[in-house]
DNA sequence: CTCCTTGCAAAGCCTTTGCACGCTG
DNA sequence: CAGCGTGCAAAGGCTTTGCAAGGAG
């Protein structure tokens, strides 16, 4: 069973009500694999009905965000993305060419995390991270970069 | 003498006017230590003259990013800043409460980057990271978080 | 002289907000 | 029944664009 219903269960514990759109806002995107920005998450839910303003997708993803069950992230090119938790902190690759997205082990931070937190004071937040780059296809297909 | 002439020549030599305009606003973003916003150029900008347009400010940034002698990066909060390429390549930090940017050292990255393409096949551009976090003070400040 | 570059202002994009009605609990 | 949540539309902030005049080369 999905992972919605965990989120529903913690926003009705928290004394939010449970209304139609919002349960087709975090259908939409818990069932996602990765991440969306507002307009996918609002495309999804239209595919379903058409009783949904925009509005309510802006308000119900910032709940979630404000509670904690899913994550807002920027990415490189200035796309905000949103996600539920269930996927667990990973780095964001984002080719700047095609504008491809992968979820990378965030593991590999924190050896930086460590040292950024020696060298710098800072405590850095490994749920966040997003990385430019070029993904492989791009690679062959620009062998000049751009 | 200023790294900004280098900046102007290549413009030239790509054959594109040089401007009172242009002129101020390349000193001005060479000139600072760090990024500034297209907002803060303008300011800057402003104290030397009044006639210069925030249009003209975004074309030039732009023009300057498109010719590879600026970078222009979004930090996690949505904040795009530009930079020219003097400062070389380095880590972004912003702290997620006060705002504030530390510059780090991108050769931490640099395993990182090794893994990313053996793993994943891809090419970080170390020169465009940003890191969300805490930095030392609002560490201290915030113990049970926001 | 040619035409690139500028200032102005309006438009554009994405996101937020005010209001009254409807629905959840 | 109480008041939170919604749709609608307008506003808001930041950035881009169309146009005619002006300046660089």
């Amino acid at each position: 069973m999905s992972h919605c219903h965990t989120l529903i269960q913690n926003l009705r514990q928290n004394g939010y009500r449970i209304t139609p759109q919002r349960e087709m806002i975090i259908e939409s995107l818990a069932h996602q694999p990765g991440h969306q920005t507002a307009e996918q998450v609002f495309d999804q839910v239209k595919t379903r009905t058409r009783s949904v303003n925009i509005a309510t997708i802006y308000r119900t993803l910032d709940l979630l965000v404000s509670q904690g069950l899913a994550t807002r992230t920027s990415l490189c090119e200035g796309e905000v993305v949103y996600a539920t938790r269930q996927h667990g902190p990973h780095i964001h690759l984002v080719c700047r060419q095609c504008g491809c997205l992968i979820n990378a082990d965030s593991g590999l931070m924190v050896g930086v995390s460590d040292q950024l937190q020696a060298l710098y004071g800072f405590d850095a937040d490994l749920q966040h991270i997003s990385i430019t780059g070029l993904c492989t296809a791009c690679q062959h297909n620009s062998p000049q970069g751009g």
